[in-house]
DNA sequence: CCCGAAAATGGTAGCGCTATCATTTCCAGA
DNA sequence: TCTGGAAATGATAGCGCTACCATTTTCGGG
């Protein structure tokens, strides 16, 4: 499709610029500029002339040269390391909520837990010059960090609080939740725990709170079923292949959770009706509605992944804040576990 | 935080620009520029020179002036519903794997379901100048119409197949998915029909459908439970207080039907074992990975959202390609009727 | 009716980069 | 050794806007 076949006005199609209203409405481009931007300033009578010419015109300002010439943005940089999983997809709506409404866009893009790539596409975030940076974690590779100090804008990692953050963080901590689920395994009269997950650092994290937990009250060594694909299918599968015998299952989130009980369904280990007790003691982490829905419902970590969002939105805007928010969480017990 | 202290180098600490860069080098700032963008094109021996200098200064290039002076910014707006919604960050999840890797970057907002804030979304997004706007469904004010087409710019209205889109359309046709739907349930001997969803277009084109089937098969006339909050509880909810009777629901996403089908298990209208004829049937939309693993297994009709995402962004780059792409949908039948 | 301060408007000079030409350097072939 | 065209590099002029300061206009109070 070419620029002129769309256009509304065939004759000078190209795109208007602050400059051209200016001529419209008689006035100066600076005072064009002021009444997109601080309306208030300009008489009332210009003010007029000039939104009409604005609007006969179609003018959209150009960002790209305001921020250039401003040194200001308006944008944050969000890296995730996927979209397609409703936990973080809800972090991002959160500060979205929080961002958009100041006039600020979300710059998204995401690392898909690899590491080069993560440090390729914060450079490619760097160079659009965010004001902030909020991303699901913190950075892996040296060269990341160093990237992100060096751009000297406020940095907000989330879903984990580690020690020495380059700038901000908001979440929760991961080791403790391990914590928590091993130690309520130990305390139902669970022995065989077992562990399903990735290997990034905030499940590995969970992982070794879990151990912990379990060695402390003398359990069996718990066992780590390692998750390579998204799939709750996949996950349930796994665990009843790789650790058949395990008696209590910590999954890093809901979704390999909802997997294993379906598969555990599958094998009739499940019974019809939710059991008091069940053979196999399942417990999630996310609080996904799903879980609230499923039969047997789902005892999990809840974690409210919006609330982060907005909290690390927060942050990035204002580095006056706190630089550590720890929202924590809860252990919601269902009849899963 | 104040900029210094996060420097690395506390001396000159501003973000150092092409021309600090060429100075170090000993070039001119467009031999920079060369090496950044085309290094094929610069002897070896000045392209190592200049890479020294790049690392030693930590230079991330400055993509709003390179954008201002090349009139091309690399990025593409996205405009979404929402993006807490496992199906359109399927979409998203796939437009960005197609476009990252060309260097492109995603600039996502929300409209929330809300005219006025699409349009001044809309609006937003456009200040930016992306190359290009994909969106979940099809601009829904005049003013975003206009707006669109004066950008001059590809626009890929997704999720849905419009007659006259703005300029080209990735989809699936709603009304049609509504007659599939509603004739399924015809056939297998239905007679109280239910719709449950929002009343955003899709939506009611999906209705539209559903009803044309049913009349056609001389059904009841087909009832539709409206739907605000984004909940699968409360859609399940909704439809059991307003339409108990209903023997057959078409349910206008996954969430909502396993929402209704967890109401119906509450209600004791399931029995312990999926049946063959459930008492009432339950067709989803949207093919969620939950789908398949609650019990009853839930009938969809399967989209791929990722495959939207991914054709939709290879419209948006390449005008070229034919304008209106439909790659269909499947009703999927399992437990749920 | 004049004065001075506030309100309103404008001129100038970049922001950091790239497009578009030069211009210079290099080197194979005569 | 000289030539000519390709390869490599550079000078210049903006892109469309805003920061900063200067200038003009307005208007209430003496």
């Amino acid at each position: 499709m070419d620029m002129e076949s769309r256009s509304s006005d065939p004759l000078k199609s190209p795109v208007p610029t602050l400059m051209a209203v200016a001529r419209m409405a008689g006035v100066s481009p600076i005072t064009v500029s002021r009444v997109v931007r601080r309306p208030d300033i300009v008489s009332s009578a210009t003010r007029l002339r000039v939104e009409d010419a604005i609007r006969k015109l179609g003018y959209v300002p150009n960002m790209v040269a305001g921020s250039l010439a401003s040194a200001r943005t308006k944008s944050v940089g969000v890296l995730v390391p996927t979209i397609a999983n409703s936990i973080f997809a809800d972090t991002v709506q959160g500060l979205s909520d929080v961002l958009e409404p100041l006039g600020f866009s979300v710059i998204l893009a995401q690392s898909g837990y690899d590491d080069q790539r993560e440090a390729r596409t914060l450079a490619a975030l760097l160079s659009r010059r965010p004001e902030a940076i909020i991303m699901i974690g913190a950075p892996v590779t040296a060269e990341g960090i160093e990237m992100l100090k060096r751009a000297g804008i406020p940095v907000v990692e989330t879903w984990e609080l580690p020690e020495a953050p380059v700038d901000a963080a908001v979440g929760f901590d991961n080791h403790d939740a391990g914590v928590v689920v091993g130690r309520h395994f130990a305390k139902t009269g669970r022995r065989r725990l077992v562990f399903v997950g990735g290997d990034d650092r905030r499940a590995t994290q969970r992982w070794h709170g879990f151990i912990e937990a379990a060695r402390k009250a003398g359990l069996d060594e718990p066992r780590r079923v390692l998750i390579e694909w998204q799939s709750g299918a996949g996950a349930g599968a796994a665990v009843l292949a790789s650790t058949p015998d395990a008696d209590a299952v910590f999954a890093a989130n809901d979704a390999y959770a909802i997997g294993l009980l379906s598969a555990l369904r599958r094998a009739n280990r499940l019974g019809p009706e939710p059991a008091a007790v069940p053979e196999v003691a399942v417990v999630g982490l996310g609080d996904l509605e799903m879980g609230r829905l499923f039969s047997p419902t789902v005892s999990t970590i809840r974690i409210d992944g919006a609330a982060i969002g907005r909290a690390a939105a927060e942050l990035a805007l204002d580095p006056a804040k706190p630089r550590r928010i720890d929202l924590g969480f809860e252990l919601i017990l269902r009849e899963s576990g």
